[in-house]
DNA sequence: GTGAAAGCGCTAACAG
DNA sequence: CTGTTAGCGCTTTCAC
């Protein structure tokens, strides 16, 4: 049987409020004899205080929760590293919960974290449904949202990337690189930074006065799959490009892969970008040529600022764009 | 204020027992009528039950925690995404804990554990220390280690990889395949996984009566860097080898690079296998040839493993070694 | 300095 | 079929 405060309590023959007392460093009125005397005998006992209980009456669990599509996702590891960390640093434990983008997933995660009493979620999907979007607004507790942001929360917390001026920096470099013909290889557009990045990409291509290719984008799933038939599919079609600008990292692996399956040189040939700066980007050959997202920080600040929310400090700001940085490797002339 | 069972009791006009049954289905004897009035009840209030309340007399949180070594390296994330969902579909929740292979962190967050009360603990450590086992045998709870067998820790369930016979594979392929001067670039030897996987290197030589190069270990961290360097030495010392059986894929990663700048072809002149095949080995050029570890399936079976053990349930085995697969790709003739 | 007591929200006998 | 009751282990007034 596992040992209570109870049992503290009288093998030091103290009641259990005193021992409760030292044990959350809320003593300092306890003589400094009893506090020795009890600190040793819950040393001797191996005494671990139940927080499940303590929670009953402090109406707080230091837990969050963290949902996110997928973790085996390679985007998100690092993210939740970042969540953990800042949670950690703070004494809150975080739950992991995976979506898999999937409507009905997240809102049952949402009610078992709410069960658990989780103090605030991170919440980190990439579409949502109005459906789920009503219930998200009964959530009676703190939540921030990763990349998108939810219409009708209100004075909910959001921490995302700038999407637009990322693919803007890439477009942009592209086009000095000398580049004229830049296809966008898109991820779906019901996530939500896929218009976002391809704004970015129209933006930049009118900035600087260049034409669009004639087929100049090809939507699909953030995934090398479709990286790969978007490539085969243009040239196939004899689609005129010089580069590719693709919505994320795995695209452009897919993109690679079928141009040197078609003996089509990167980046001499075609020039390839891609966006995110995954861990992977500098292990494929050629070194891919990206828009770092600062994907740790997104995690940490997240958190940070839940547990800010959580504890009710003053913020001075409830949305954190994070700025993204042009990665120059080898995928690019 | 959020709703309590109290309060749907009072609305249903029926006792918080009542309402406690029927939540939990525990209603077999409760009429269909008050069961659709009180059911009506919880949903026009948005009741949710508060399972750290229930926790507290049930004696179970049906949480589980993770503790792994870092979230952010390629190795863990699918792992935890197996044991989330075996846990999920369960209906236990995961606790995510990033330990750093450090013992104070690992021994801090398995105190955090159970103080939050989980159920039971998956344990992920590369290599601890005994003052740090000594602390996990006095755990009151189910732990199933995975990869590291802890001694002293009385049965206690256990999950790997067959290490020795992946090796061994791997190095009989490359035999196979006509190398003669295999070299092996390992992992830390205080990893549990290196020696096992230098002795099955060891034993194919042995079986096919082939001599190990003069040096034929260089041992290291399972990193990228460590690989590249490695790989430097041989070269510069003039070692003799015309292949390397690396630790684990990071480490091939870093040895390919190394390979290319210095304008050795893989694997014309080198091969190159690894070890793991994380998601990234079949994006690198070449492809890596490498043993798939079942990663998934380890953190799956682990998390199974560890809620049978918290429902008693009996348990015909308590160490489960799963297979592994060579997979042929490009960085071998 | 310390302790008694109320109560957090719920479950599990047990009684009726 | 339904309700009463006794806790689960802890924190927090408030009294002494």
């Amino acid at each position: 049987m596992k040992v209570t405060i109870k049992q503290i309590a009288k093998l030091a023959d103290v009641s259990i409020a005193t021992v409760s007392k030292i044990v959350n460093h809320k003593d300092e009125r306890i003589s400094e004899q009893t506090r020795q005397r009890v600190l040793k005998i819950i040393d001797e006992q191996g005494y671990i205080p139940n927080r499940v209980a303590s929670s009953m009456v402090t109406k707080s669990t230091k837990s969050l929760g963290l949902v996110v599509p997928d973790i085996a996702n390679p985007f998100f590891p690092e993210m939740a590293r970042g969540a953990e960390d800042a949670a950690n640093q703070e004494g809150y434990a975080l739950i992991l919960c995976n979506s898999d983008n999937n409507t009905d997933k997240e809102v049952k995660y949402i009610e078992m974290l709410q069960e658990k009493m989780v103090d605030g979620i991170i919440l980190n999907v990439s579409s949502v449904l109005s459906a789920h979007e009503e219930e998200l607004l009964r959530v009676g507790i703190p939540i921030v949202t990763v990349d998108r942001k939810i219409k009708g929360i209100h004075d909910e917390a959001f921490v995302s990337v700038n999407n637009e001026e990322g693919a803007y920096k890439a477009v942009d470099y592209m086009i000095d690189r000398g580049y004229k013909k830049i296809v966008h290889i898109s991820g779906p557009m019901n996530a939500a930074n896929t218009p976002e990045r391809y704004s970015g990409y129209l933006k930049a291509h009118k900035a600087r006065g260049i034409e669009l290719p004639e087929v100049h984008i090809m939507s699909g799933e953030y995934s090398t799959q479709c990286g790969y038939e978007a490539i085969k599919e243009l040239v196939s079609n004899n689609d005129e490009f010089d580069s590719v600008f693709c919505g994320n990292d795995m695209i452009a692996f897919g993109a690679i892969r079928a141009l040197h399956e078609l003996g089509i040189d990167v980046p001499k040939d075609i020039g390839v970008v891609g966006f995110d700066d995954i861990y992977i980007s500098r292990l494929v050959t050629p070194e891919l040529t990206t828009i770092r997202q600062p994907v740790y920080q997104l995690g940490y600040k997240a958190a940070e600022l839940l547990i800010k929310r959580i504890q009710k400090e003053e913020i001075n700001r409830h949305e954190y764009i994070l700025d993204t940085e042009l990665i120059i490797r080898k995928s690019t002339i």
